[in-house]
DNA sequence: CGAGAACAGAGAGCGGTGCTCTCTATTCGG
DNA sequence: CCGAATAGAGAGCACCGCTCTCTGTTCTCG
């Protein structure tokens, strides 16, 4: 945000910053969020605990500064996948997108479970992280709006009701401005289906025999361009 | 299990044991998993936070307990909605099912997101929890087996794979011996799709707007119930 | 350039946690 | 009735997040 001053303490407060923020990120990978331990990256620093809080003003903080770079980690990946296909081949980015996502929950549990588990601190989202979370799901609804502007339509679809239009009305305005009621409800429907496929799967829902997870996931994604019509 | 001598001691036993997971229960829902605390449980029974763990070995062991009573609730609550209609009112059946997961999952946020959340303890979902758990997995499983035995059909659905028949076999064996493979894979679908919106509403995923959740779901329901052909 | 303000780091300490160990009192089964 | 099993209490250990105070450094500005 701010320019940062190119001075020599400012220098120093940025590299350390990142510094702490890189040790916390490899202590999440590593124990997960719950376990994450302020003094423990002190530790790894070779620093005062007490020094960390001069950069991050408490635990959650950090959390929240993990959950952000998460976010946008995640997102940055599912836009890779849109991006392996042609922008016509709407279908291919589909999948594109779809492996993106499951790919980097699979490689970044804890990541995964920091963003999308049950929330971690005393609640209340912080209004930092809804920009970088909103990449995931303005991908998804580009492509459907796409797929609209395309002639394609999904298969039958019951029409919206103001609950939908309401919620997709935000990202709407800037993303796309028009939009099909049927694609509204199937786009949100896909959203809802794929993360409650990658939740189920890596919190350890899916039943317990020796479900090939990978080979479960290429066939629900290809079911649900499917039924998008892509 | 066992039977459970009636020395007086027994009874002061289980009386002692159903208080404090009651007492657990309370906190959990007012704090939520992360605070629960052995020490604040022990204070509020009057008693000394180390005779606690004469009862559960330790935090993570009360928390799987309170797991697997979170499990039958919502089992409980997914059953009754499924009973609310006639046997052979498919419809009803599966909307009374899905308001009876929804329902209960808004009315108890903290023990969703403790049994659908990210894993809280080092991870390892203990085997105990299995059979609570599989009881949603059951219901929703009957219900779609007896739409095939009606002769229903879902809407275009691509064949299962070995995956989806897989992970359907422990179940499959003594709930129905046979399941169409369409009905396999929307199933699976709806299953993920149910779950996922529960989830995104409940972890704060929803868009920012003013969302009326209840009817978003009432309509993601009633489009499941005609992809599943109901 | 030099003074004063702003900042960074260290250390001690507070109140909390989960959990263990030891000791005593009670209740059990043979 | 007596020895063994059990229950409870209390002290204590190692950790946690976080605050406060003190010192040294680096900045800004007259």
């Amino acid at each position: 945000m701010v320019p940062a001053p190119r001075t020599a303490r400012a220098v120093a407060r940025a590299e350390l910053t990142r510094a702490i923020l890189d040790r916390a990120k490899a202590q999440l990978a590593e124990v997960g969020p719950a376990a994450l331990s302020v003094r423990q990256i002190a530790r790894d620093l070779e620093m005062a605990s007490s020094a960390v809080y001069r950069y991050f003003p408490s635990r959650d903080a950090l959390l929240t500064a993990l959950i952000i770079e998460a976010y946008d980690d995640l997102g940055e990946a599912v836009e890779a996948g849109d991006a392996t296909a042609e922008r016509a081949d709407l279908r291919g980015r589909w999948t594109g997108l779809a492996r993106g996502l499951r790919g980097w929950a699979v490689a970044h549990p804890h990541e995964y479970a920091l963003t999308y588990g049950s929330p971690v601190p005393g609640y209340a989202a912080p209004q930092d992280t809804i920009a970088s979370a909103a990449r995931v799901s303005t991908a998804l609804l580009t492509l459907v709006a796409d797929a609209h502007a395309a002639g394609r339509s999904p298969v039958a679809t019951r029409p919206a009701t103001e609950a939908e239009l309401a919620s997709i009305a935000p990202v709407r305005s800037f993303v796309v401005d028009e939009l099909d009621e049927a694609y509204t409800v199937r786009g949100l429907m896909a959203w809802a289906t794929l993360f409650g496929n990658v939740s189920l799967e890596l919190f350890g829902h899916m039943y317990r025999g020796v479900l090939d997870y990978e080979a479960h996931y290429a066939t629900l994604v290809e079911q649900l361009a499917d039924d998008l019509g892509l």
